[in-house]
DNA sequence: GCAGAAGCTGGACAAAAGTCCAGCCTTTGT
DNA sequence: ACAAAGGCTGGACTTTTGTCCAGCTTCTGC
């Protein structure tokens, strides 16, 4: 008798965890708002009553993909904090492997960039999605943390969710970059390199910086230079 | 009878404007693909069949509705612009004047936060909308370009496209955060300030920064202190 | 085998949304 | 004043969508 339920239970998991992914596929797809009971199910390919047999509403099944993505995505970031907590690479080389596994890794075929996107939109409307958007980002911040902490950065945790801004910003804009100047993980790469060269620095040297960048200009341009006034290197090219 | 279609053309393009931006609104509130005819006629106070005697379809109202906030933000942002060319004030305060009215600032009374981002996604998926998000991009880009010339960078074109990505991040994540910890212009500021340095930076000192940062590393942390070896400046004064 | 229970789905229905048009109303030239 | 010329809209029609349920299928314990 128990035995039965679990047996069941097995197979109407499986059918449960299919439409999700499939309801994943639609919102990544068409979007959040246009994703509805039928579209779901063809994605699946099971009848259109499937739908609300498995789930109270429509409302119910795009809140619950949107939290499976979310753990999904946990999941596969894990993995790549593992690889990066411990290493010995360059500071360039782990921006290179972060941005490359940000940009292109995923646990469907195509990365289903989008999806995050819809995730957070809609979290700012719908209150029962706020926690799972929250903890995407959180997700993406604890890895990056690590990362930076593996580049060797001594403000890892208050940088983390600069890096997080900055790459969801690039990604987003990169879904409709024109075709002949698309986003690449280089460019990611790029990016991210620059964002930590203020969170490599010391806190003496960020303290400088600080106080420089305080102080009012008198002429047109920043002379170039290091923020302590007696350093000139880069000036007047 | 040039007179009469006139006059009738005006008030029908004060009608016609009057539902784009209630059209805003609903977008705003509801996200685009939620955004029916009913609800923006709601929204306008006008009767259900004005708003099929305007536009062709809901998909042309809306797409004209989008594109009618980037020619809105165009021109908000340009006056902000106007008042950067030329300013004396120190980074860190064209940082906070930067992120005060990108925060702050709009033609309507709420930001209308969401519509950016909804434009930046509907985009991903209508071709014909790609155009507008594109040069939405281009006119937050080309401000901060300003911006960052003003402030003395002298890598502003290059950094430009940046600064922008991290604000939208920013904003992305402000959009559904706890409320217990919201974003505000001070953190988007500060965070500007930090992406600042290195596009405040001399190219010499910069390109040293690039070498210290491809180099491998052996210990756990990177040493604080300047990329060339000789410069100390900021290290423990 | 078989009875019963649970899983599942074809089909129907109400609600919501997009679109259309016949005719009302306002404006205007004379 | 008045008739012609649109602008405008009430209301209806069609399509799409969410939801439900009666009944069929499949499985299990005996």
């Amino acid at each position: 008798m128990a035995s039965v339920t679990k047996v069941r239970r097995a197979r109407g998991e499986r059918r449960r965890r299919e439409l999700l992914e499939a309801a994943l596929d639609v919102i990544d797809q068409r979007g959040v708002q246009a994703t509805t009971h039928r579209a779901v199910a063809e994605a699946a390919g099971v009848p259109l009553a499937t739908t609300t047999y498995y789930f109270e509403s429509i409302d119910h099944l795009l809140e619950e993909a949107l939290m499976l993505f979310v753990t999904e995505e946990a999941a596969r970031l894990r993995a790549l904090a593992e690889r990066l907590r411990g290493t010995t690479a360059s500071p360039a080389e782990i921006a290179a492997d972060f941005a490359r596994e940000l940009a292109e890794g995923s646990p469907w075929e195509r990365p289903l960039k989008r999806v995050q996107f819809e995730l957070y939109l809609e979290a700012s409307r719908r209150p029962r999605l706020r926690e799972a958007a929250q903890q995407c980002v959180a997700t993406y911040v604890e890895l990056t943390e690590v990362a930076l902490t593996a580049a060797g950065s001594p403000r890892a945790a208050e940088g983390a969710r600069l890096f997080v801004a900055l790459a969801d910003g690039l990604g987003l804009h990169g879904s409709f970059a024109p075709s002949d100047r698309p986003h690449t993980p280089a460019d990611l790469s790029a990016a991210l390199t620059e964002l930590f060269i203020p969170f490599a620095m010391g806190a003496d040297e960020r303290a400088a910086w600080a106080e420089r960048l305080a102080e009012p200009r008198g002429g047109a341009a920043v002379a170039g230079g290091a923020p302590a006034a007696d350093q000139t290197h880069g000036r007047g090219r």
